[in-house]
DNA sequence: AGCACGCCGACT
DNA sequence: GTCGGCGTGCTC
């Protein structure tokens, strides 16, 4: 008998093994086993069992026995196996990648189960009116999917527990609770402690081997009653998981694309769940599009644990028009506002643009501000060596020479926009002399986690009296005596070419707005200022704006309503290029055949193309479906390599470039 | 991904 | 004369 089996390298292809005689019997797909590859051994996963008279051998010239079969039972119940067959085809990496994000933690030998847990002196699981709908249902044990709309984040320490008590009624029942950032694991251990003493764990990437090994082994012989994890914890395998429930469900730290294999933990655990017959909950202030979609069309249950008092007047929000403030870094009422704050011994938190991000074009006389006349605003300022300053649309792509003339005034002296937060933090120098100022963007997380801890907690402390940083400190930040927020350049947002540019704004803004702890004032400097968007954040409304975003989504058919996948061709040769994207067109012409309403949307070339020796553009599938997406993945996958052409095939891209 | 082979630059 | 850079190629 032979194995099939997929090994966690970047290949497509799978391996033939024989099957050693006393192996036989107990070889099944999804057990690990030890094999040699090339001049290594190397684990890999057997997907089947097979006669050699079913496999084609002819190609190979030696054929390697299974040397170890490592596992007696799948470790996942919930057949580790299917899923990352769905992830291959789902976000199309490699299926022994997909297998691999399962089984690469696993220890080199799974410790025996450790003695049953003595159980604590638990607390009660706290009673929580809002959500006692909620509550019931997930005692009832019942397959679901659940979104829950949460007000306060200091709640999630009651709200949470009272959650997985309500689920994990059954003794051996377990919990894994996915939170976006490793700072927020350990408060969240410590609340839930209380109620299942010694039976807390954690994931997360900076575990030191044993402690990973401990928790991964921890998490498969039912030690923990609840894991709480970052990403890569969605992976994690339980003994009998019975609640997955995602913190912060519309952060994007969910979704892996820096590394294969792609995918999104939101998706991962609703499959796992679904796949268990368990319960996920989906938790967030602001949740995602999509999931609200999923919510408003059945799919998901909604609940809103958003206390009355929440819905009052909470910090006063103003949108600053910077056309009326030209040059300024700060307008005039924000620095009014700075000033008077930190006089008064409050804190400010101010959230410069990112880094390296192109800026943007304005009239230095009105403000007037070049817009895509195909797709409104997103035009963004591109110098390029040999064309000099062109303007990009990163939504459509098109490009367009930078004005000479402002059309709105006539003036020939044009700016450009977008503080970075060195800038920024010049600027709030100049205007508070005598202020502390503490600086928090990338380069101080890429640091050493000790360094970020430090510089933050100065500011909670109150040792500064203003943070500047970028966005990534809303997420970090709790600061008591903090009375004002303020992004200097929301454009830097809502320009990009992203779909998700106006929910992402929003949530950001939302979610500043909520750090207040209702008072203060949240302050927005934009050009755009009569943008969709800003007319929404009077109220503060996030179910309402969300409704407002899921019915555009609809109407310009974007996700919920269809899966995207990109597809690029890159060549020095124009000709080759062209070839492989006709290639690509003939393959998916089965898209919107059956009467779907699926499209392809191209080809888009970056701008100032013709005039370079490197050619590319991209394609946008929007398939109506999840099957016909897949399809499409596949199909664009698996075109003829034309040499001397680059594919780059990317399902869900977040950012058209 | 590993791990080999292979062919050109500075050094014990 | 070697050590060692990383380009290319293969893994049942």
């Amino acid at each position: 008998m032979l194995a099939e089996i997929s090994f966690p390298i970047p290949l497509k292809r799978t391996f033939y093994y024989l099957l050693p005689e006393e192996l036989e019997l107990s070889a099944a797909p999804g057990l690990r086993v030890r094999a040699s590859l090339g001049k290594r051994e190397a684990v890999g996963v057997i997907l089947r069992v097979l006669p050699e008279k079913d496999a084609d051998l002819t190609k190979f010239k030696e054929l390697k026995k299974v040397l170890h079969l490592l596992d007696e039972n799948p470790l996942f119940p919930e057949n580790a196996l299917s899923i990352s067959a769905w992830m291959s085809a789902r976000w199309g990496s490699p299926l022994g990648l997909c297998l691999g994000a399962f089984f690469s933690h696993a220890p080199r030998d799974i410790a025996a189960p450790p003695p049953a847990p003595e159980p604590g002196l638990a607390s009660p699981p706290p009673e929580i009116p809002e959500i006692a709908g909620l509550l019931r249902l997930l005692s009832s044990g019942a397959p679901a999917a659940y979104l829950l709309r949460l007000a306060a984040i200091e709640r999630r320490e009651l709200i949470y527990p009272a959650i997985f008590g309500a689920a994990l009624n059954a003794e051996d029942a377990q919990g894994l609770l996915l939170v976006p950032d490793l700072s927020f694991i350990p408060p969240l251990a410590a609340a839930f402690e209380a109620f299942f003493p010694g039976r807390v764990g954690s994931w997360h990437a900076r575990l030191t081997p044993k402690k990973r090994a401990e928790a991964w082994a921890g998490a498969l012989a039912g030690k923990f009653k609840v894991m709480i994890a970052t990403r890569t914890g969605v992976f994690l395998p339980f003994r009998n998981l019975r609640l997955g429930l995602m913190d912060g469900e519309h952060e994007d730290v969910y979704r892996q694309e820096e590394a294969e294999p792609f995918y999104h933990a939101r998706e991962v655990l609703l499959k796992r769940m679904k796949a268990l017959g368990g319960a996920a909950v989906l938790a967030s202030p602001c949740p995602s599009i999509e999931s609200w979609g999923a919510a408003a069309s059945g799919e998901f249950k909604r609940f809103d644990a958003v206390p009355p008092a929440a819905a009052g007047p909470g910090p006063g929000v103003r949108v600053l028009n910077m056309a009326d403030y030209p040059g300024d870094i700060l307008a005039r009422p924000l620095a009014d506002s700075l000033r008077a704050a930190v006089a008064a011994g409050r804190q400010a938190l101010i959230i410069a643009g990112r880094k390296g991000y192109a800026s943007r074009l304005f009239c230095a006389n009105c403000g007037w501000m070049p817009r895509c006349p195909a797709c409104g605003p997103g035009l963004t300022l591109l110098k390029t060596a040999e064309t000099g300053a062109v303007l990009l649309c990163r939504r459509c792509g098109k490009k367009t020479p930078r004005p000479e003339t402002c059309p709105k005034c006539g003036g020939k002296v044009f700016r450009d926009c977008g503080a970075g937060t060195q800038k920024t933090q010049e600027a709030v120098a100049r205007l508070l002399p005598g202020a502390k100022i503490a600086r928090f963007d990338g380069d101080v997380l890429r640091g050493s986690l000790k360094a970020m801890r430090s510089s933050l907690e100065s500011f909670s402390k109150g040792e500064a009296d203003v943070l500047v940083g970028t966005r990534i400190a809303l997420r970090e930040l709790g600061a008591p005596r903090l009375s004002l927020v303020s992004f200097l350049d929301a454009d830097s947002d809502l320009s990009t070419a992203d779909f998700r540019a106006s929910e992402k704004a929003f949530q950001s803004f939302y979610g500043a707005w909520r750090l207040l702890g209702g008072k203060g004032e949240l302050f927005i400097q934009t050009r755009e200022a009569d943008h969709y968007v800003f007319s929404r954040l009077q109220e503060m409304d996030y179910p309402s704006f969300a409704d407002g975003e899921l019915a555009s989504r609809r109407d310009f058919l974007y996700p919920p309503f269809c899966h995207i996948v990109k597809a690029r061709f890159a060549s020095f040769n124009r000709a080759a290029m062209a070839a492989a994207a006709s290639d690509f067109l003939k393959a998916l012409s089965f898209l919107g055949k059956s009467g779907d309403n699926s499209e392809v949307l191209g080809p888009v070339a970056p701008a100032g193309q013709e005039k370079r020796k490197f050619y590319s553009e991209y394609y946008l599938v929007k398939a109506a479906s999840e099957k016909a997406a897949m399809l499409a993945l596949e199909k664009a996958g698996s075109l003829p390599q034309r040499p001397g052409v680059k594919y780059f095939i990317e399902a869900d891209p977040y950012g058209f470039h």
